[in-house]
DNA sequence: CGTGTTTGACCGGCGC
DNA sequence: GCGCCGGTCAAACACG
């Protein structure tokens, strides 16, 4: 069944690769967070909406808890279609119903852990004047918007092609665990965004939510551009749950793609899931070394890796 | 220079 | 109307 899902998911081996890689880098596999935010659409989708008990096969996530947070999304709803680079898949509407409307905030965990750190002042030349000044944001009601909601574990950390750029980071009230919001960066003026944040009910379970639409065709090849290779954590003295963005890993994980994958970038890896056999099928390719050096024993995929969502 | 993250401030929806 | 809170902006900075 995941098999399947992965073939349909048009996974390539360069985005597995990067995928595992980046939790494996400067000890950021304490954060699968930002890392998950690359997860592949399709993929999220099908495992969320098509087989929800597949998705915590490996886990003891309770599904039951899952419908009753998210009812509103996950109770059977005209659905509605629509093509990510040709690939369909289903989206439940988002109804208003009876008077209260689903909010973002339908995640309701513990007491709250995350604190935020200064980096630097803030520059004064910046006047709440001006910032008022700037025009208001066109947004859509709560009750509007697409979403859609996908649960993963930690180890079902895949990746995809898409190019997600960290725009914020927010303190969930009840929640132990920020929320990261990841806009897409592949094209300019994509509107697809997305929430990814971990449960505290199940630490190794990732809230991904979806908004809007890309605008653009799946990119074949992840950019690297200017800063796109950074293989640095930086020290900003920003030390939370998910402040440390897999951005650097993902650059490191990347370099490594094009260092170990020269020739083999279009090789796609048809059916396999990160675990074991996409090991011995990376080695297969004459990825050993990749394999060896970017895939310690407690990596995701490994048969040593433990739970993996970033020890918490 | 162009990419990225971080993070305080701001905006606006929504509940009361 | 008010206040809370989630979502977004944008300055500052890192990196190659």
């Amino acid at each position: 069944m995941v098999d399947c899902l992965i073939r349909m998911a048009d996974w390539d081996l360069s985005a597995v690769v990067r995928s595992c890689n980046s939790t494996t880098q400067n000890g950021l596999n304490q954060d699968p967070l930002a890392f998950l935010a690359s997860l592949p659409y399709e993929l999220e989708n099908e495992l969320q909406f098509s087989f929800p008990n597949l998705v915590d096969s490996t886990s003891n996530f309770d599904f039951d808890e899952l419908q009753d947070s998210y009812m509103p999304f996950l109770l059977p709803q005209p659905r509605t279609s629509s093509i990510f680079n040709g690939i369909q898949h289903q989206t439940p509407l988002q109804q208003p119903t009876n008077n209260k409307k689903p909010t973002n905030s339908a995640f309701v965990f513990g007491e709250s852990s995350y604190s935020q750190q200064q980096r630097r002042p803030k520059n004064p030349e910046r006047s709440p004047a001006l910032a008022r000044s700037r025009p208001s944001r066109p947004r859509k009601r709560k009750n509007e918007q697409k979403r859609e909601v996908c649960h993963v574990t930690a180890e079902k950390l895949p990746s995809d092609l898409w190019a997600w750029r960290k725009y914020g980071q927010k303190p969930i009230k009840g929640s132990p665990y920020p929320r990261s919001y990841y806009r897409c960066s592949s094209s300019k003026g994509c509107s697809a965004r997305k929430q990814v944040e971990r449960s505290n009910r199940d630490p190794n379970m990732f809230i991904l939510t979806y908004t809007g639409d890309h605008t653009h065709p799946r990119p074949t090849h992840r950019n690297l551009l200017a800063g796109g290779t950074r293989n640095k954590v930086r020290n900003t003295g920003s030390k939370n749950d998910t402040a440390q963005a897999s951005t650097a890993a993902d650059r490191k994980s990347e370099e490594v793609e094009e260092h170990e994958f020269e020739g083999c970038d279009e090789a796609l890896i048809p059916n396999l899931a990160i675990n074991d056999d996409l090991f011995a099928e990376l080695r297969g390719l004459g990825c050993a070394r990749a394999v060896d050096e970017n895939f310690p024993p407690w990596s995701p995929g490994s048969s040593a890796a433990t739970a993996g969502a970033g020890g918490g």
